[in-house]
DNA sequence: TGAAAACCAAACGTCAACGTAAGGGTTTGT
DNA sequence: ACAAACCCTTACGTTGACGTTTGGTTTTCA
């Protein structure tokens, strides 16, 4: 079994407060973690590594917690499904399952797709009007050469 | 001299309400816009295109209003050096401006491109997932075959 | 020209995503 | 065993980015 964490501990590895935790937890982000008998919040790796996709998709994509939400909740369709395979389920279903799963993963891939590309777009212009100056500065740099 | 915009006018274009245009002109993200004798605002192009850079790094880049202000204090600056450069200045002030610039907007771009390679990263995680599933799902289509 | 439509400033409201404070239990190190 | 450090819940506070309302002024156009 892995270690066990304190909040203040996972706080501290993940650059996060201890109340962001306990938000996480009390909108549903994250399952109710596990107690203490006093009562006190113990963290496995596993809901560690679920807390770093979601700050992941905070930090990197800039999602919402709402869409954060809507993406955790595929990732628990798709558990559910390793889960069933697991548990040995009729091949159609199997089939079923493995296609449902790609095409959910899919739709995520293509929304990260669409960011970078709009972010490309915008680098595009910007990149121009780089060039545009860099022109300028090189006949610049000709002329200077030239008048000695 | 190009069209005059009224407020709705230029929300209606730009896909946003009177109140945000309101609201970015007081909290200084465009200049105090021009206004008839009798206090109506009235938009022109060069506004509006400053408008729609705005939106797109907030849309796009999902700036906070604050990054955005530095975003375009940068502009600011690179205009003034336009108005510099066209004013006529001496050889090597122009150098040093057309350099600056150029490192200006350099910042901008590697700002992008840091945030496309963190998108990348984690699309290379869906993926590298996307591929296992599916050489699972073609695994399973093979042994349905076999068995036929 | 006069009424409907658009506009204004000022100010309070809202929602997400936490921050912060209070009052009191729990764990840990010695 | 006991104090320091840590943790709990509850609940109100805050900030950014606007939304909405009010009460009055300006434009427009039939």
């Amino acid at each position: 079994m892995g270690k066990a964490w304190s909040v203040e501990a996972v706080a501290g590895r993940l650059g996060i407060t201890t109340r962001t935790l306990h938000y996480y937890e009390e909108v549903g982000l994250i399952p109710p973690v596990q107690r203490t008998p006093g009562g006190h919040r113990v963290y496995d790796e596993a809901t560690i590594a679920r807390l770093e996709q979601i700050l992941r998709l905070r930090d990197v994509l800039g999602y919402t917690l709402q869409e954060i939400r809507e993406v955790m909740d595929v990732e628990d369709v798709l558990q559910g499904y390793r889960v069933q395979l697991e548990a040995g389920v009729k091949p159609e279903v199997r089939m079923d399952i493995l296609e449902h799963s790609i095409q959910l993963l899919e739709t995520v891939v293509a929304h990260i797709d669409e960011k970078v590309e709009r972010l490309e777009t915008m680098r595009q212009r910007y990149r121009e009007r780089l060039a545009r100056i860099e022109q300028k500065l090189a006949k610049h740099r000709n002329e200077v050469d030239e008048g000695e």
